[in-house]
DNA sequence: ACAGTTTTCCAAAGCGCTTTGAAAATTCGC
DNA sequence: GCGAATTTTCAAAGCGCTTTGGAAAACTGT
């Protein structure tokens, strides 16, 4: 069923049936309610494709997902900001797009994705310290919004963030006035912006407390649950272990947690733990006292945000940048506790 | 820079243009050359939606995700599902389009990509028993391939799933085999047809060895890390607590495990613990010798899968339906030992 | 009842591509 | 070198929608 053919079985002309649908002011009352109803009956929808071309429009936002090698990781909190950014696109009328291109022709993906007008705006993910993909969207004209910032960007653009920084300054500070002397930084990828910024908290909170950074206390690398399992293995291997450490998801604090119970240690008594956590929804941190003393923030809500803020900017292109930074809460949990000396 | 205008520049009509483009060979070789180096040139790549309202095809797949209650689970696998698929689509000059749409609403979200046209063919995740999607599906005419299975839909179609039933029996017997007599099962959700076959399995396994099965030593429920925990500890409190446990997930196995160290107990040696591993990127299950003893399916492998299927379907609508069943590899690893009598 | 408004509807152009049917240019056979 | 066969190119129609510019119909007030 087309706009032709329903036209026809209601005796008017497609304008006519297509302003009623569209909620034009110019079309009686009745005639409108008319139409809506054959619409309905006959299971008319309007060819989104054809749409699309008339009006410049798709309705689609896009994500691009670059994929480094083969089997890259898959970011856990994948499936948790696209349900959030879905559900608020979704209420807009919009859909969700996503092409998965070889890394080096990320570029190449945006541009035709401008060229084609597949979509009308897209949102970048993982941005790492100053990101080369956020002057390139400027430079074609693309509505974006960032998930995250990067450091070393000048020109202004949208993001939704949240304050690592201060997330992991707080968490610091917590542990150093527990008593920790000693507290180790398992960090995300330091190419990643939102790990340096977690880097500068935890850098600052150590400097506020008077204590020296260790070198060796600092780790960096993707978040899975063995590079968890497998530093603070290390760590407590090492001379001088740490009495407290800073993990950056729950997935590796997980491993992490292994890492203790294996040493024969106890999480919370021993060695003290905080983590980030993003409040996925497979992953609930405990349900009445948290098992790991974490900073908290929503990357379902974070979703929602950006998906906003990304129609906003294509349906008022001149409403400037908007930026929202997230505060993420610090919640205590069983993981840690006052440092013990001599363990 | 459009069709027309390309053309314009290099002297031919738009039809010899597009021909050079799409590879037709009523062009001569030298303009073909000419016309492509020109494209390139001028960095044009055709109107999708253009293309795709001359074509018919839309060169995308959808994905609809119903979401039940404002923060229904998402699904862990999600992620690696879809990189795994979308890598299969990219090569094919396929993108992915995600609807999310309340539960109730399925039906009519399918009926609009369809009568839209916005999509040449759909998945369809996680089918539960009797799914009466599949039908729909089959009525409206859309192609669409299932990850996973339906029992109770007698019609043929195609699908890519993991022999759930033979993995969890044969978990099931490793355990017996090992001299456990009181096996619990946490479940996945048993509207879900995976978790309908597992529980086949198992019982099938517990008959075998001639073990009555036990109601009171069975779960079932969404695969987070709560849960894992929480049965487990409500399990380890009861009288005549089990000595092995089969975990649906490795998330919820994470949970399992914490369960058991909670109660002074450890993995492997009082307890012995069992899950099915879906290979998650971020989620090994440890370097070497694994940390638990699972059933391993790659949910990637299973994703390029449905997608090659689907776009052969939609290639060939004629060639029938194809089907494939992964066989999950037990990996025996260090969650499991010998029952001990008496703990 | 009639010119002037306002409301309601429509024909046709256009969005950027593919594809059909035909014309122009080239090559071939002799 | 000339008609036939073949290769190469093109004009125009069509995909299903929106939207412009106008016409017809229905109300105004006098």
């Amino acid at each position: 069923m087309n706009l032709k053919k329903l036209s026809e079985k209601l005796g008017l002309s497609q304008t006519t049936v297509s302003r009623a649908l569209n909620g034009y002011p110019e079309v009686n009352e009745k005639t409108r309610i008319r139409v809506q109803e054959a619409a309905k009956r006959f299971n008319y929808s309007p060819n989104s494709r054809a749409k699309g071309l008339a009006t410049g429009r798709s309705m689609v936002i896009g994500h691009v997902i670059p994929s480094a090698k083969k089997h890259e990781m898959v970011n856990p909190i994948f499936g948790d900001f696209v349900a959030g950014a879905s559900d608020a696109l979704a209420h807009f009328g919009y859909g969700m797009m996503f092409t998965r291109v070889e890394a080096d022709a990320e570029e190449d993906a945006y541009r035709n994705m401008m060229s084609n007008s597949s979509v009308d705006g897209v949102i970048l993910q993982g941005p790492s310290v100053n990101d080369a993909r956020i002057a390139m969207l400027q430079r074609i004209g693309m509505p974006f919004v960032v998930h995250g910032r990067s450091s070393g960007v000048t020109t202004p653009y949208s993001w939704v963030d949240v304050n690592n920084t201060r997330a992991f300054k707080r968490a610091t500070q917590f542990l150093t006035q527990l008593g920790h002397m000693r507290i180790a930084l398992l960090n995300g990828r330091e190419d990643m912006d939102f790990a340096v910024r977690r880097r500068e908290g935890y850098i600052a909170a150590l400097e506020d407390a008077g204590l020296s950074v260790d070198e060796t206390l600092m780790r960096s690398a993707e978040m899975t649950e063995g590079y968890g399992h497998q530093a603070m293995t290390e760590m407590l291997a090492a001379p001088n272990p740490p009495t407290a450490v800073l993990a950056a998801s729950m997935i590796s604090a997980i491993g992490v947690r292994r890492a203790i119970e294996e040493a024969g240690l106890r999480m919370g008594r021993d060695i003290s733990v905080v983590t980030h956590d993003d409040d996925l929804s497979y992953l609930g941190n405990g349900q009445g006292a948290p098992i790991f003393t974490a900073t908290r923030s929503s990357v379902r809500e974070a979703g929602e945000l950006v998906a906003e803020f990304l129609i906003d900017q294509i349906q008022n292109p001149d409403s400037g940048e908007k930026t929202h930074l997230l505060e993420a809460e610090l919640l205590v949990g069983d993981s840690t506790g006052p440092a013990r000396k001599g363990i």
